[in-house]
RNA sequence: GUGCGUGUAGCUCAGGUUGGUUAGAGCACUGGGUUGUGGUCCCAGGGGUCGCCGGUUCAAAUCCGGUCACGCACCCCA
């Protein structure tokens, strides 16, 4: 048996790990300018952790957490998102405490057992950030405003839409749910096996059906946004007057049904054309009852999670150019007297932050230039015999095909030259 | 979890239907043409358990079964 990785788990190598650093600091640039701070928390967690906060009927829970038990007898769960987690965090140090206001984000990998496909994976990287504290709809439409200028700032709202909706709170919710199964009851038997099962569990899942007659049915639904209470839809109109202020384009889906149980008022997504069926970039909400039902205090909040493969597969198909990795110097050398001087060369151009490639055995001239050239490099130093006698550098500006002598000990004040 | 498709060199792919000597190409890699000069060109070389396991056969990359992985759709979701 040939070793291998587990399926569904993935390496991110090398040759594309620049536009992964490219999408991982923007997003920690621009959360830093809203106020957020990074918080690091374990992957792996007590199983209620999940169980309790994503909803007991949700597909995760049911079926896709990779959970297991531990020597002493504890079941533990590989995170699949990761709000459960910071929620549990935020109670355990007792943040409420600290501040009103905690805004927190996170990188890292979630696990969710799923059939593998284009964009979906069973060991994913997800940026989030959640939003602790206050309940004004201005925070929600802080934190959409965030995330979209990160897009922005990655250039790939071009190929994105973003939908919000409103999914009402403990008041109307209930109501809400009341009148569809009002509506779907008497066309129980058209709808699919799933949908039948969701009338009982949970029938606004109904909406999200992709099925022909599902979507039929479901057309004619009452819509959420038209039985909000008052109090969430003064909150929907602030949030969706904040974005116009500002000139962030949104469109209203009334469909959006989050898949996680602990959703409240606001839920947002991002989504794409371009990536075939998982289409979701980026989505999030509101989850104003969850810090208490995980064991804290009675408080609001609001976040969000992106999925990283997702967002560098656009990235490829939008800038499919462009993020080669550059050498500003190459050193190649002649004869082991060479190579010798060579090395405290590198040494000092990059301690003065020049990038240095060489090679590290004898090949010849030819093949050393053929290697600067591969790795881009702006300039190539030759030393040989003739330099060494003289003590010179020849210096080859490798775009213009010029050379130049540099005396050795002139080289290292030169060095912001050599870089672009 | 379901359906369909694909799986041959590091990469992209021929060959397979009509089983038969050493399984090919382009790119990449190494070396040489130019005993010290890249990106073009020419020459040569290295590299393949034909995804894996089993079956049919004198003989399997080729036919059959299973399995694994990937892709697409369902599903789900970030």
């Amino acid at each position: 048996m040939k070793i291998k990785s587990i399926r569904g788990f993935h390496d991110i190598l090398p040759e594309s790990i620049k536009r992964w650093h490219f999408v991982e600091d923007a997003a920690k640039r621009i959360f830093e300018l809203y106020g957020f701070s990074e918080i690091r928390i374990p992957v792996l967690e007590f199983t209620d952790v999940f169980s309790r906060s994503l909803g007991t009927t949700t597909d995760i829970v049911e079926k896709e957490m990779y959970t297991f038990t531990d020597r002493d007898g504890s079941s533990l769960t590989l995170r699949p998102e990761g709000t459960a987690g910071i929620v549990r965090a935020y109670i355990e140090n007792s943040m409420h405490a600290k501040s009103s206001i905690t805004k927190l984000y996170y990188t890292g990998m979630m696990f969710r057992h799923e059939r593998p496909q284009k964009g979906r994976f069973r060991g994913f990287y997800q940026i989030g950030a959640e939003l602790i504290g206050p309940q004004e709809p201005s925070s929600d439409a802080e934190l959409v405003v965030m995330l979209w200028r990160f897009f922005e700032e990655i250039e790939l709202t071009p190929f994105l839409v973003l939908e919000i909706s409103s999914l009402g709170d403990q008041n109307c919710r209930p109501q809400y749910k009341e009148k569809l199964v009002q509506y779907f009851a008497p066309q129980k038997e058209e709808l699919c096996e799933d949908c039948q099962r969701r009338l009982q569990v949970n029938p606004l899942r109904i909406l999200d059906c992709k099925q022909k007659r599902c979507k039929e049915i479901a057309a004619n639904a009452p819509s959420m946004l038209d039985n909000l209470c008052e109090e969430c839809e003064t909150h929907f109109n602030y949030v969706k007057e904040n974005l116009l202020s500002v000139g962030i384009p949104f469109t209203i889906n009334p469909k959006i049904v989050r898949g996680l149980d602990y959703y409240t008022r606001t839920v947002f997504e991002i989504t794409t054309d371009k990536l075939g069926s998982q289409n979701a970039v980026a989505a999030g909400g509101r989850y104003d009852g969850l810090v208490e039902e995980l064991g804290g205090p009675a408080t609001a909040a609001v976040g969000f999670a992106m999925g990283m493969e997702r967002i560098v597969l656009l990235q490829e198909i939008a800038l499919p150019e462009g993020f080669q990795k550059k050498v500003d110097v190459f050193i190649a050398y002649l004869g082991e007297e060479a190579k010798k001087a060579a090395f405290p060369l590198a040494f000092n151009l990059r301690k003065k932050g020049v990038s240095v490639e060489t090679d590290y055995g004898s090949k010849s001239l030819k093949s050393q230039m053929k290697r600067a050239d591969k790795l881009g490099a702006n300039f190539t130093f030759i030393i040989g015999e003739e330099e060494l006698k003289q003590g010179v550098v020849k210096v080859r500006d490798m775009k213009e095909s010029k050379e130049e002598d540099i005396k050795f000990e002139d080289i290292i004040n030169l060095s912001e030259t050599f870089q672009p």
